[in-house]
DNA sequence: TGACGATAGATGTCTAGATATGTAATGCGA
DNA sequence: TCGCATTACATATCTAGACATCTATCGTCA
């Protein structure tokens, strides 16, 4: 029943003030399901009116820590699926690539041992080193997606210091011959990780993975595996038959 | 200048009405990078309040199609990036064919005005009559895709009485002869009016979103536009090159 | 015991208006 | 002509209150 110092003066808004303090009040100290005080109250708790308590709250949702039900009150989601996703391999497949001619940044780039699905699809035994590329690209200068790029140590090492930036694909026809994309899943999830930073993104929108791999077309040798993690909202797949 | 009629007793509420009339008299009619109204003006217009006229465009921002920019204005976001992917019928006839195994419920069936983007793909002037068919599909019972079938009147009245679930393609293949489905936009979004309810998750989890037209083989005249939604969560669409 | 209407209490929507803050154009002075 | 303060106008936030709608529960009646 005590009340809550929300700053009026901070330059930071009440909305946003109130928000954090529920998250790290109810939210970080409650259990998934549980429902929060009413609305009312929380206003009173907080001083506020009920519609800036309503925008705090709104962000949360936002965030998906919260959900609200009709007539009932406002409780704290199952956060479990997310990390569920995350490290649930079955479900942390989609990858793709596309070859659009944009910006790229390197983000990193290192010698990893190859987890296992990495090391199917790329026909390696598991552990054996791939070389791993993480790459931003840019349309028109704007987030567009977040590749991961998963290539055989052995012929394509090299890249560790050949490749900064620009298209990965030219540059490797130009050095292994001509490519060919064997098929692609795709899916959306939510971002993982630092992809919502990098896309310029909140947590809470969408972003289509797809994940492919790309065969040398000359005897059908894996090249590169690659999951990619389109901007919902700036992607749309064309599909034609 | 005019005023917009915003029906006070349908049911709706007056900014998922507003929102609509947004995007189909500036969104659709607009450019990228255009500038709406004022909300001051657009507020007036509609004969609300700015707060309700606010409510409205937080929708279309949610959507990806409105931005604001503090002390300049309201403006119609850059369109969505295609990207082309090669395949073949294949990945189609699959997409068609999910859900086949399935149980169909349905949710709504109406006759109605075309909206624009119907229209468009039915090849019919605006607002001449469609049949709207929403129904939920479920995979081991549970909840899998939301589908809106629009089919033109004309030939295909009688599904209104004829058809009550199982296989749509299915029933118009014995009706109408051979379909085939000419192209296929996927994206990822937040579910939207009832869908969250309906696939059994919160708003806050990403669908995918795929609107594919279906033609007759005969004679390339439109069947049906759907908009599908899958739950994200147990879709993975593949594609073969 | 079961069905059902009433009700309390919760969220949802809308209005009205005040005030804060950011942006870009204007216009004046050096 | 350049620089900068002013200003107009846009969005952003917050308050106050009314009413709508949904849900769960409780009590009554058959």
């Amino acid at each position: 029943m005590s009340l809550y110092a929300i700053d009026r003066d901070t330059g930071i808004t009440l909305y946003a003030q109130i928000a954090e303090v529920l998250e790290r009040d109810y939210v970080r100290q409650g259990a998934a399901g549980d429902r929060l005080p009413a609305e009312g109250e929380l206003a009173a708790r907080f001083a506020v009116n009920r519609h800036t308590l309503r925008r705090a709250v709104d962000e949360l949702i936002a965030e998906g820590l919260l959900e609200r039900r009709h007539g009932v009150g406002i409780f704290i989601t199952d956060l479990l699926l997310d990390y569920r996703v995350g490290s649930n391999t079955r479900f942390t497949q989609t990858l793709a690539d596309i070859g659009i001619s944009t910006d790229t940044r390197v983000i990193r780039k290192m010698i990893t041992p190859a987890p296992a699905g990495v090391a199917r699809n790329l026909a390696l035994t598991a552990d054996e080193p791939v070389l791993w590329l993480e790459t931003l690209r840019l349309a028109d200068g704007l987030p567009f997606c977040v590749i991961s790029h998963f290539l055989p140590v052995k012929p394509f090492g090299e890249l560790l210091d050949g490749y900064a930036g620009g298209s990965l694909h030219d540059y490797l026809e130009k050095n292994h011959g001509a490519l060919h994309r064997t098929e692609s899943l795709v899916t959306a999830v939510l971002p993982q990780g630092d992809d919502a930073k990098l896309l310029g993104i909140t947590q809470n929108r969408p972003v289509l993975r797809v994940k492919s791999l790309n065969v040398l077309d000359r005897d059908n040798s894996p090249v590169e595996y690659a999951i990619t993690r389109f901007r919902a909202d700036r992607i749309q797949l064309r599909i034609t038959p």
